[in-house]
DNA sequence: TGAGAGAGTGTTCACGTTCACAACTGCGCA
DNA sequence: TGCGCAGTTGTGAACGTGAACACTCTCTCA
């Protein structure tokens, strides 16, 4: 402990009366070595001779040596952080990926920084992407679920690597994302499967590719069939809106099976129906899509679709680390295929 | 555009093979002036004359130039990052705190980098902070719910701004948390003021603070109340463990009245009265904790505590600059006390 | 024996910024 | 006229690190 501080002093008068932090020249002035040295054995050169590697090692551990990232950002060019830009990381959905992508990104030595923004629209992606990129950061990721976020994209650097998460497919960007189309043609088969005759659908907001993605897959299910889809009710995330929506479902006998965009409205078309008396699934058939955590609690439990989160943010971070060690930014793209969870809200109906 | 290309290579044959990011140099030989003249506009400094500062802004436009956080981290010793340590950012209440904290902060001009760490104990979080401190953040913050979380900040560097968020209330760290207790104590009051004549808890996790303050509240209630608490049942804090309880209460008669730690116990519990045929709110009174979006959707619409979590992040945030400006770390605390939701889970016992 | 290779180490510079200080300007006042 | 002051600008160093290069050994092989 007190040997860093008998160090101090001896070279000259110059005395350094505010505590730094110490520096790799302190550890090779202590081990008695240059700060090449020290810098080789941080980073694990080879010819090192053992000896000094373990002279420099046990310098730094009794000084409290911490890499300055700092500094090595500034000489190297690029720091080992990458940066997200996320709009609502309360929802369960975009949570979860920013908590895989951290994890996994932190197993790879790199630090994550989170812009949130509140509104997606282009001056706002271009803002947080700005704040990143001030900090130097290494790579981005833009978690970009509705089209005016795209648009920012085309006035980054060229040179940025950058993935979007949920983003444009007609875009060149390099993309991860959940299979959207599958997973809704899953969910919709499902309740064919049960014997009813069409499917509704309500969908999240119309400009969410999310929402584009997965009534496409809706739709491209029942016309395998050969049915004709009934029109989409369209609706937000919210159980509010769900609930909204579930009001004129509930009056509409004919209606045995909904397909909803995910769980939170799923969840409010069920107190709805509820409401006017229709049963779960006797009388109405529901299929959500998320798999929140609530969702197999729910009265009844529900038959979901689960996106595998984990699965898309270790996707996102190899597409980025691959730009980044590569240098060149390139169109990749990758879809993760999502999965049927069967509970209870399945039936086949009445008068099959 | 092409003007800073013209530009490039007037001075001698140094030619810049790979285009670097224009730093405050380009900036000042494209303004004619010296890059600490550049360097003072960047930072508002006074005396500097309207009209040069006009020609070097537009420079600065001109050559797209972004400043360079990491120089400036190197040479002033700290950067405008704040570390945040959490654990599970995919349930709601971490979720809350860490996008509203993240707001807070970016408005102040600070970003945020998140270390996820997968278990809170004392070694993790050590880890976790030891990565942020290689970044050189300017301060931490740590989401430390447990008692083995509060350990790893003894072994702190002592002058780093840090701020505890749910942590240990016995320890003398900076603490920003909400008031469980209160919150207990309200949710607890809430079903004695409906008639019941005591109140059962299922509570989280022995090690959480959370829990700690929220079986004290409810205690409290009681005893003010002149009632002698019945045993405590512990849980996690999933649906699944709340079901696991739930069906123990269900076959208890003369449990009327029931304070869950939080919404998804609650959910879990609903779930098992439900199986069991116990009625909500005719024959069980129920509260939870939390607030979560999809509370207001259960069957029935669960009454609830709704702590401000944006309170809590603007506090921690607050605490911290004040820190960091300051450069004394405090020993202040803040409690920000929930709010009671009632819904529909609560009624007077049959027999009052 | 000498040349060459390669291990092990040190020296110097650069990264982009801020800070301390010096220097120049123009003005008011004696 | 000269002095001092305030406003405005420039010069040089420093922050902590990695890259390029040079140097000293030791060993091998002709």
């Amino acid at each position: 402990m007190g040997k860093a501080e008998a160090k101090t002093g001896e070279q000259n008068g110059k005395s350094r009366p505010p505590a730094r932090d110490p520096a790799i020249t302190d550890v090779a002035q202590l081990a008695g070595v240059s700060h090449q040295t020290v810098s080789r054995v941080l980073n694990d050169h080879p010819h090192v001779r053992p000896q000094t590697r373990l002279r420099v090692q046990a310098a730094m551990t009794e000084l409290g040596y911490r890499p300055n990232h700092t500094a090595r950002a500034l000489v190297t060019g690029r720091s080992q952080v990458i940066g997200v830009v996320a709009q609502n990381t309360t929802l369960f959905g975009p949570a979860s990926l920013l908590t895989a992508f951290e994890q996994s990104a932190s197993e790879a030595g790199f630090a994550v920084a989170v812009a949130s923004v509140r509104a997606l629209d282009r001056r706002s992606i271009a803002e947080a992407v700005d704040r990143h990129l001030r900090q130097r950061v290494a790579g981005v990721v833009v978690i970009a679920p509705v089209a005016s976020a795209g648009e920012a994209l085309d006035h980054m650097p060229t040179d940025l690597p950058l993935v979007c998460i949920d983003g444009d497919p007609q875009r060149t960007n390099p993309l991860v994302t959940v299979d959207q189309s599958a997973g809704a043609s899953l969910a919709t088969q499902h309740l064919l499967d049960a014997g009813h005759s069409t499917v509704w659908h309500v969908s999240g907001p119309d400009d969410w590719f999310d929402s584009v993605g997965r009534i496409a897959g809706w739709r491209a299910a029942l016309e395998r069939a050969g049915i004709d889809p009934p029109p989409v009710l369209s609706a937000d995330w919210s159980p509010a809106a769900g609930y909204r929506v579930g009001q004129l479902l509930a009056r509409m006998p004919d209606v045995t099976a909904v397909f909803a965009a995910n769980d939170h409205l799923a969840l409010g078309i069920l107190k709805a129906l509820r409401e006017f008396g229709r049963l779960v699934p006797q009388d109405v058939s529901i299929v959500g899509f998320d798999d929140i955590p609530e969702a197999a609690y729910f009265v009844p439990p529900l038959t979901t679709i689960r996106p595998d989160f984990d699965a898309v943010a270790r996707a996102a971070l190899s597409v980025l680390l691959h730009q980044i060690s590569s240098g060149e930014v390139s169109g990749e793209r990758e879809t993760i295929a999502p999965v049927l969870v069967p509970r209870d809200s399945v039936a086949a109906p009445r008068t099959a």
